[in-house]
DNA sequence: GTGTGTGAACTTGTTCACAGCG
DNA sequence: CGCTGTGAACAAGTTCACACAC
C-alpha cells in the first residue's frame, strides 16, 4: 500500500512530539486523506486500533515497519559521487532506520579514495569484492545521464535487485529488477501541471512511481 | 494526468535518437503501461495520432508541454544551499526546458554571496526585493528538517504558490499553496516494500505524490 | 460517548475489443 | 493492413454510514 510511508513519516513526528495515541481522523488530516481511508488501510494490516481511543503510535509504527519490510537491514550503494551523490550519502534519509550506506562508487580517480561519512569511495571494478563482503540490496544512481545505463548494468551484475535512479534517463533492466525513478524535471512538471490548472492537487496518492520488474521491451529492430 | 511527464521523458529520448514517429504500443512498453492506456491518455488531449502510422514525436511533445503548462516560463527559488541545494542548482533537471533557477537562499553568512551557476546566494531577508524583480513560481526546500517549516512560511509570504519539499518534514501550508514531497527515506521504504514482497512492482502509476492545496488542519487544541 | 472496523454504494481508472481512418 | 480512437465491460480504489467495542 502506497500510503504507508506517508503515515510512517507522520507517526514518527508524532512520536517525537510525545504523542502516544492518534485517531484516524488526525492521521488522515495530516496525510491529507479521508479518515475512512486511513482506517481501511490500517485494518488491512490487522486490527491495531482501540475503539473509542484510536491507535497507539509506537505500536502502529512497528506494525507498518513490518509491512514495509523494515524489520531487516537494507544495504545501499550509491553510484556517482557528484553533488547529488554526496548529498545523499550524508543525508538523513539514508541514515534512517534500517538503511545503511554500504558503498560509494565513482570512476573519477580524483574522487576515489575520498572518505564521505566514514565510507571510502571506490571504483566500479571493486564491486565484486565489495559484494563479497556485504551483499547490496539497493542501488542509487546519481551519475550523469549518459553513463546511467552502464552503471545500472554494473550494479545489476553485482547482484543489486533494486535501483533508485536519479539520472534523467529511462533505464532498461532485466526482469526481476525493481526500478524506480526520482526525477527533478518530472517533479517540476507535475507542479507546473497542477499550478497551471489551479487544480485541487489531484488525487491524494503520493507514493507510487514504481516502474519495473519485468522487461522494458527493446525497440523494433 | 500523472503519466504525462513519463511519456515526455521517453519522447524526448526518442527525439534525441532521431525517431520521428511512435506507436502507442512502443510508448506503452517504454513507460511500462498498457498500450490502450496510452491511447486513452493521449486521446484526452485531442486526436494527435495518425491511424495506421502512430504519433508524431515532436508534435506530441509540444502538445503534452501545453497540457503540462510548459508553454510558459517557470521561475524556481532554491532555499537551503547545502549539498542537495547545490546539486539541484546545478542539475540538468532545473536547467531543463521552461524552468529557470531565479534565486538561491541561505542563512549561513559563509555561503551568502557565493555564486553558483551564475546565481548569487542571498539571505531570506532579501526575498521581498528579489520578488520585486522577478516573481517566483516554485520554491524548492532543501534545508535541514528543523527549519523547513519556517522557510516554507517565508517563501509563501514572498508569494510562492508551489513548494517542492526535500526536507524530511511534514509541512503545513495555507490553502491554495501546492505542496509536494520528495523524500529519500520514503523512496527507500517503497523499494523495500516491493522488494521484500517480491512484488510485481505494484500499480504502474508513477508520478502522483501531490499533497496539497487545501489546509492541513491543525491538531486539536 | 468516542472512534474503530467493515459491508455496501459509489467513483475512478483500466482493459478489452472493435469500428473506422489513413 | 496497421494502428488510432472509443464505447462498453471490468476492476480497483474511495467514501459512506453504521454496528459495535471500549
Amino acid at each position: 500500500m502506497a500510503r504507508l510511508p506517508v503515515y510512517q513519516r507522520i507517526l514518527e513526528e508524532l512520536l517525537r512530539s510525545g504523542t502516544s495515541t492518534v485517531s484516524s481522523e488526525l492521521l488522515g488530516a495530516a496525510a491529507q486523506v479521508n479518515a475512512a481511508k486511513v482506517r481501511k488501510d490500517l485494518s488491512l494490516l490487522g486490527s491495531f486500533g482501540t475503539r473509542g481511543a484510536g491507535y497507539d503510535v509506537a505500536f502502529l509504527v512497528e506494525q507498518i515497519d513490518r509491512q514495509l519490510g523494515l524489520d531487516r537491514e537494507w544495504t545501499v550503494v550509491i553510484a556517482g559521487i557528484g553533488n547529488l551523490g554526496r548529498a545523499l550519502a550524508r543525508s538523513q534519509g539514508f541514515a534512517a532506520r534500517n538503511f545503511t550506506v554500504a558503498a560509494l562508487i565513482d570512476t573519477d580517480p580524483a574522487i576515489i579514495g575520498e572518505r564521505i561519512d566514514g565510507i571510502d569511495v571506490r571504483h566500479p571494478d571493486d564491486l565484486p569484492s565489495i559484494v563479497a563482503d556485504t551483499s547490496l540490496s539497493i542501488g542509487v544512481i546519481t551519475t550523469p545521464a549518459p553513463v546511467a545505463q552502464r552503471v545500472a548494468d554494473l550494479l545489476v551484475d553485482a547482484g543489486v535487485r533494486s535501483l533508485l535512479n536519479f539520472a534523467p534517463r529511462v533505464l532498461d533492466v532485466p526482469p526481476g529488477v525493481l526500478l524506480r525513478y526520482v526525477d527533478l524535471s518530472m517533479e517540476l512538471q507535475v507542479m507546473s501541471f497542477y499550478q497551471a490548472r489551479q487544480l485541487d492537487a489531484g488525487p491524494d496518492a503520493r507514493m507510487p512511481r514504481i516502474r519495473s520488474i519485468g522487461r522494458t521491451p527493446a525497440g523494433p529492430s
